[in-house]
DNA sequence: ACTCCCTATTTACTCCGACATATTTCCTGT
DNA sequence: ACAGGAAATATGTCGGAGTAAATAGGGAGT
C-alpha cells in the first residue's frame, strides 16, 4: 500500500475551457503532461516511450493510469503502439493539431510563431467565409446571441476571463448561424486558438486598439444580410488581429 | 534508439464496418462499435451509458478494455465521465467532428445528408483558398508529389480504392504545398471525407463524368503559379463532386 | 556464404479483484 | 423547512497474472 507521494506534478495551471469541479482525473493529468512534452518537441516524431511499466513506474501512477493516458493521446493522433515495437510519436502530419486539447497543449508553453501563423491563416479563411454564409442564413436568436456576446465584450475587456469568452461566445455564433455542423466543430479550435493568442497579445502589453467598433462591423453586416460585406468586415478583423499578435510576439 | 527506420509502413486502407477479429485492439472495436453507435443516434446526446461492470460484462469485456474504449470515445469528446454520475454522451456540439475516425464512425452506417452538405461547403470554403497558397508556395518536389497521383489516378480508377487513395494524396499534395500545419491537419479530414462520399458514389452507379481533367486544370493552374485560377478550378472541382454526390444520394 | 523458417524473447494487450475517491442521495438534527 | 452530514454508488486507481503479437536471433537447408 504505498499511499503518500500523490503530489508530483501539481503545477498545472488551469486552462480547461470550462470551470470544472475539483479533482482532475489522474490519466488526464498524465496525458496533459506528455501531451505537453510531445508539442514542445521533448519527444520528438519517431522516439520511442519507454516501456509500460518501466514510464508507470517512473512516474509514479499504476499502468492502468498510464495505458488510459496512452489511449487518450493515440486517440488524437500523437503516438501509436505495437507489441514488441512499443509506442512511438508519429510524424507530424498525423497528428490531430485542431483537437481543442491538443492545441492547448501546444500553448502551454512558448507557442511556435509559424503554428501561430498557420492558425491565423485558416482562421482568415473559415471565418470570412462563415461570416458570408452567416449573413444569409442568420435568424433572430442567432442575431440575440452575437448581440449579447458584443454587449459582454464591451462590459469586461479582453484583459479578462470573462471578456476572451464573450470574445469566443461572438464567433461561435456566427459559425453556429451558418448552420454548419463541420464549421461549428472548427469553432471550437478556432475559439480555443483565438482564446491562447488573445492571452498571449494581454501578455505583452495593453492593447492599443478598440477591438470593439471591428466586431461592431461584423455583426451590422450580418444582421443587414449583406454577406459580402459581412465577409470583407470579418476578414479586416483577422488581419487586425493578427497584425496585432505578431508585433507582440515579435518582442 | 535514435533512428529506426520508422518511416513507411503505412497501409492501412481497411477501415469502416469490418475488421473486428485479429490486427485491431479490442478496445478499439469496443470504441468502434460505442463510436458508431453515438454517431447513427442510437445514443442520444444527454443518454447515460450503462455502469462499467455492467456494460463491460454486456459486451462480453473485462473492465480495463471498457475503460479505455470510453478514454478513447472522451478524448474525442462524444462523452464525458463523472464519478456517481456514470457516463453521458455529450451535446453534438462538443463532438470532434473533424477527427478522421469520428468522420469514419459518422459514415459508417447511412451517412446523414445534410452533414454531407456540411462537409462539401467546408471543401469549398478551404480547398480554393488552399489551391491559392499552394500556387504561391509549391515548389518541385509538391509538384511532382501531385503529378504522380494524377497519374496514379489515371491508371487505376476511382472505382478502386487504390484510385480513391491517389485522389486523396493529390488533395494532400496541395494542401501540402500550403506550408501550413493547420491546413495540414485538415487534409487527413478532408481526405476522409473525400473518401467515404466518393466511395458513396460509386455504390450508385458508375460515376457518368470523367473527374480527371478537372484535377489537371487544378494542377496546372498550380504549376503555372496563377494563384486565381487555381481557385477558381478548385472551385468548379468541389462543385461538381457535391452535385455528383447529391445525385447519387437522391435517388 | 546465403536464404529461409522457426524458435525465443520482448512488449504491449487483456483480464481479474480489490481498494480509494468523488458525487449524489437521503436522512438526520436543529 | 432548511442545513449539514452520513451512507450509498459508480467511476477512478491500483498491482499482479496471464495471453497474444511482433521483432530479433539462431539454426536448418540450399
Amino acid at each position: 500500500m504505498p499511499d503518500a507521494d500523490l503530489t508530483t506534478a501539481d503545477e498545472n495551471t488551469k486552462q480547461g475551457e470550462e470551470a470544472r469541479g475539483p479533482g482532475r482525473r489522474l490519466h488526464g493529468a498524465i496525458a496533459h503532461k506528455l501531451g505537453t512534452a510531445i508539442l514542445s518537441g521533448k519527444y520528438a516524431p519517431g522516439d520511442i516511450l519507454s516501456g509500460e511499466v518501466a514510464f508507470a513506474e517512473e512516474l509514479q501512477v499504476s499502468r492502468s493510469a498510464y495505458r488510459e493516458a496512452i489511449q487518450v493521446l493515440t486517440a488524437k493522433g500523437l503516438v501509436a503502439s505495437r507489441p514488441k515495437a512499443g509506442t512511438r510519436v508519429l510524424p507530424r502530419d498525423r497528428w490531430n493539431l485542431l483537437d481543442p486539447e491538443v492545441l492547448g497543449w501546444a500553448f502551454a508553453g512558448e507557442p511556435d510563431i509559424e503554428f501561430v501563423r498557420s492558425l491565423f491563416e485558416l482562421r482568415a479563411i473559415v471565418e470570412p467565409a462563415a461570416a458570408r454564409l452567416a449573413a444569409q442564413r442568420r435568424d433572430k436568436a442567432d442575431l440575440k446571441a452575437m448581440k449579447d456576446a458584443l454587449a459582454a465584450m464591451r462590459r469586461h475587456t479582453l484583459t479578462t476571463e470573462a471578456g476572451r469568452a464573450a470574445d469566443r461566445d461572438f464567433h461561435k455564433a456566427i459559425l453556429q448561424a451558418t448552420r454548419n455542423d463541420a464549421l461549428l466543430t472548427l469553432s471550437a479550435s478556432i475559439g480555443a486558438a483565438v482564446n491562447w493568442t488573445t492571452q498571449f497579445k494581454q501578455r505583452a502589453r495593453a492593447l492599443p486598439r478598440n477591438p470593439i467598433p471591428d466586431h461592431v462591423k461584423v455583426y451590422d453586416a450580418i444582421a443587414a444580410g449583406e454577406a459580402a460585406a459581412a465577409a470583407e468586415a470579418m476578414n479586416v478583423l483577422v488581419d487586425l488581429a493578427l497584425e496585432d499578435t505578431r508585433s507582440s510576439m515579435e518582442d
